[in-house]
RNA sequence: CGGGAUGUGGCCCAGCCUGGUAGGGCACUGCGUUCGGGACGCAGGAGUCGCGCGUUCGAAUCGCGCCAUCCCGACCA
């Protein structure tokens, strides 16, 4: 391609309304371009980039067994209120009617589409199992869209979705699509791990995060300095405390204080002089609607994805301070299980635990020395807070460490939650009618391109991998106007092209240093230079973008040189052996 | 939805407080010089100052309303 030539259109600013630096890069090196907010149109050098990337999720889910479909983008509302999800899922699900005022959606994702499609062609046990993606225009609408690409409301996805006639089918089918995940973003040159995660809106039995590493990551996670362990924060376990069985000779008798205006944990622990960890902290929660209290030590912060899981509910939410009131007759700050009207779980963190600070459940009081049997009753404890870097990892008990990481594939076992509300079925071997087990598997296209500059960008611009660089190679000669280094450019430019490799020939008008700030930002990885001194003398200069080392080649050999160079690069990130993530 | 900020040629911004001619840099067109890390000179083209209403002899500037965009929060396969 000549750069003359090419619709590629790099902003020398930065743009005003871009914060995320793959936001700002992917606008200044004329990727993308905003067209409403969270929606973006995909120019040339960002397209061969999306292509590569789609085309190497393509190979390994084909050679994982997975075949490609392509499904609407509009769907009919029959099929989401069969699924229960057409009033589940929120405003994020952009719906409308068409003429015949039929309601209908824009697919956020495609289970239930999907589901139709197999139930009403997979009859017997015979069939299966079969796993079926497409790589599709998605549409969520973000209440916040940001980040560029990263964040947007219409985008492509890879999905795909896998039926097995037995739970070990479908286990085999996660791992395929876990060990594909992982050769996919290791050709494509990130430094990802994958954590074990929260299902979420999707549901399901057990799920993992593809997380690219990066410091910009909208997600935590925790990982163990010693295993293998790593799971998002909102899904981290936290071990369970051996308990011991308290003495009540040890209870000193409860005491009710009056703390006037004293409700934050910090507030308690200055007026009582006590530490914060000396305190119970009461939570309400509305849990479906309905009123639950959690109690947890002071310190410490409530994981509501975990108290959500654990209660089996569809939503949790902090309650509203009518309902504090209903429950612990008291305004906000004063809440305790003493006499509470709710339900009450306790955080691991209070096992064992005796003489605690609580609130009354009267306005202005706390009390002091509450004990556990005495006192008051829990339900049950449970695994409720959100792990912390002084925490120890649940499976060995070594440390663990945090990062930060984008989301960039996500592996869902299903189960049978969608087979199961849309009668997805099959008649197995022993002839008994069976529901199908699921799994459902996501990469985000553009957000996958957004974290590898994310991940991998300098000062001057991105740092592609060789394996998804709109090009390998950048030709630069440094003026065209002069004959005989217009003429080694061209010559160039075509040895590399016949020899296989994709060259960016930068034959405009420009000066050289504007010509090399573009090759930087738009970060292709090898640059070769086209200067009268070395052409003089036979030769050409080669630099590593990465690395900025620089090499001087013959005229003749430089085609020859450089083709393996890049070659070489390819074969490294794509050798099978690559599948370890980092 | 709550909080904050911003809307001025394609891009980045000044001007607004203190009302009266719409400016700079980049980019663009032409000519000339220049040519290895974002050149220089000369001459040009290009703007309903986000939209509406109001105040005023007169509004980019003051007031009210709306819209859009971005950030923080809530939310989020």
């Amino acid at each position: 391609m000549r750069y003359s030539q090419m619709f590629l259109p790099t902003v020398r600013e930065v743009p005003s309304d871009a914060e995320v630096i793959s936001h700002q890069l992917m606008i200044r090196a004329g990727m993308i371009r905003k067209l409403t907010s969270g929606i973006y149109s995909v120019l040339p050098l960002g397209y061969r980039t999306v292509k590569k990337v789609e085309e190497i999720i393509r190979q390994e889910m084909d050679a994982a067994g997975a075949q490609e479909v392509y499904l609407p983008a509009v769907q009919p509302a029959e099929l989401w209120q069969e699924s229960g999800r057409w009033s589940f899922y929120g405003k994020e699900l952009l719906r409308f009617k068409d003429r015949h005022m039929r309601e209908c959606c824009l697919g956020p994702t495609h289970e239930e589409v999907i589901t139709d499609l197999v139930r009403n062609e997979v009859k017997t046990y015979r069939q299966l199992p079969r796993n079926l993606y497409q790589i599709q225009t998605k549409f969520r609408d973000e209440v916040r869209p940001r980040f560029g690409v990263m964040r947007c409301r219409e985008f492509d996805m890879k999905d795909a979705y896998s039926f097995d006639a037995d739970e070990k089918g479908a286990d085999l089918s996660y791992e395929k699509m876990f060990k594909a995940y992982t050769r996919i973003f290791s050709r494509i040159g990130l430094t990802f791990r994958p954590v074990e995660a929260d299902s979420g809106n999707i549901g399901g039995a057990y799920s993992h995060e593809f997380m690219v590493l990066a410091d910009t990551g909208e997600d935590a996670l925790a990982f163990c300095s010693g295993c293998h362990y790593a799971a998002n924060l909102e899904k981290a376990e936290i071990a369970k405390p051996g308990k011991v069985d308290p003495d009540p000779a040890q209870f000193k008798p409860l005491e009710s204080i009056h703390t006037p205006d004293v409700r934050t944990i910090e507030e308690v622990s200055a007026f009582l002089g006590v530490t914060p960890q000396d305190i119970v902290k009461t939570l309400v929660f509305a849990a479906d609607g309905k009123p639950v209290a959690v109690l947890i030590r002071g310190d410490e912060e409530v994981n509501e994805a975990k108290l959500r899981n654990y209660l089996g509910a569809d939503s949790v939410e902090l309650a509203t301070d009518d309902i504090v009131l209903e429950v612990t007759n008291s305004p906000k700050g004063f809440a305790g299980a003493i006499g509470i009207k709710a339900d009450v779980y306790a955080d691991y963190s209070l096992m064992n635990r005796i003489n605690v600070v609580m609130g009354a459940n009267r306005e202005d009081y706390h009390v002091k020395n509450a004990n556990l049997g005495r006192d008051f009753t829990v339900k049950a404890f449970a695994d409720l807070r959100i792990i912390k870097e002084s925490d120890s990892c649940p499976r060995c008990g070594k440390p663990v460490r945090f990062a930060r990481g984008i989301e960039v594939g996500h592996v869902f076992k299903l189960g049978t939650k969608y087979s199961k509300a849309m009668k997805a079925t099959f008649l197995d071997r022993d002839g008994k009618e069976k529901f199908m087990i699921m799994g459902c598997y996501g990469i985000g296209v553009g957000r996958t391109v957004a974290a590898a500059i994310e991940q991998q960008h300098d000062d001057q611009g991105i740092l592609w991998p060789m394996t998804i660089a709109p090009f390998h190679v950048m030709v630069v000669p440094v003026n065209v106007n002069d004959a005989k280094i217009a003429a080694a450019g061209e010559t160039l430019y075509r040895e590399l092209e016949e020899a296989g490799v994709e060259v960016l020939l930068d034959d405009r008008d420009e000066r050289a240093g504007v010509k090399f700030n573009d090759a930087d930002l738009i970060g292709i990885p090898v640059r070769v230079t086209i200067g009268p001194k070395s052409l003089a003398a036979g030769n050409v200069e080669m630099r590593i973008r990465r690395t900025g080392e620089t090499r001087t080649i013959p005229v003749g050999e430089a085609a020859t040189v450089i083709r393996d160079i890049v070659m070489g690069e390819l074969k490294a990130l794509n050798d099978p052996n690559n599948g370890h993530p980092r």
